[in-house]
DNA sequence: CTAAACTTGACCATTTTAGTCAGGTATATA
DNA sequence: TATATACCTGACTAAAATGGTCAAGTTTAG
């Protein structure tokens, strides 16, 4: 199991937006070189967080990203549900009532594997970026 | 984040093992035809299972895998460490001083994703195959 | 002797990932 | 009003990972 970049960069990148926001909006460009993340890259994360009301934009010079909620109800979940960055352990469709072999019931590892997703999932509705500012405050780039 | 197909099969192809095992080895072709997993990747994952000392084999006629170890003391951990399906959250080598973007220190975010990865593996740790026996006696296929 | 079952290693199609690239549009400011 | 800055959109792609298959063995019960 591992987390993509995707995922990994939208947080990293939002992160740095909380830090910087209050002042200027912040632009895709500083975010690139204080992260190290590709720009073009950053312009296909953020087309979903704003589509995700996480972040506003300000076009023009001078223009940027903004935070559009406070840093303290964006949760991971929602980071991660917007640039499609999902946990997915079970094989099976979970609305359905067959198992992941085809069979009439679900195989006998399926509920383990719900517990797993929940149990994951708690993590990240459990943080916000307001706990990973506070985190992190000694350690500004 | 997903599960792949090789962790999942390997806790499913254990779980049948540990059912059926206590009177005959169980034939991979058997835990095929219950589980619904191709023989031939089952195979490969059994032959990581037999290296790292979880099951044993009988070879020959009337043939099997029998488990190595008490259902008790084998853990989702020592299943998916036998089989190379790793919990992989943090992007940077956990060893080396410098981050993930090639800078001198860790990213931002590298302490949460090590959060995250410690939060995972602790419910590998915790649960055994014996967990999950118990947990499907009513389900038997 | 032979069929069942493990053993080993190579091979491969498909999908996913992690981007790049090219061409826009909007707007602050000089 | 010219222009540089920065957002916006969609197409494209190389490389890696995934999820297997296939072939050619060896071992052993009966
Ligand atoms: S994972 Fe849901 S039935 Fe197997
Ligand atoms: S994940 Fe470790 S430094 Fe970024």
């Amino acid at each position: 199991m591992k987390l993509t970049s995707k995922g990994r960069y939208a947080v990293m990148a939002l992160v740095d937006l909380a830090r910087f926001d209050d002042i200027n909006p912040v632009s895709l460009r500083d975010i690139s070189l204080r992260q190290g993340i590709s720009i073009d890259y950053l312009e296909q994360i953020f087309s979903k967080l704003k589509k995700n009301e996480i972040v506003k934009s300000i076009r023009g010079t001078q223009g940027g990203y903004v935070l559009n909620k406070n840093p303290n109800d964006i949760k991971l979940t929602n980071i991660f549900h917007a640039v499609d960055e999902k946990v997915k352990t079970v094989q099976c469709k979970k609305e359905s009532k067959k198992g992941c072999n085809g069979k009439a019931t679900k195989c006998i590892t399926h509920n383990l594997w719900d517990e797993l997703e929940i149990h994951i999932n708690t993590f990240f509705e459990r943080k916000s970026l307001k706990d990973l500012l506070n985190n992190n405050k000694e350690t500004r780039i």
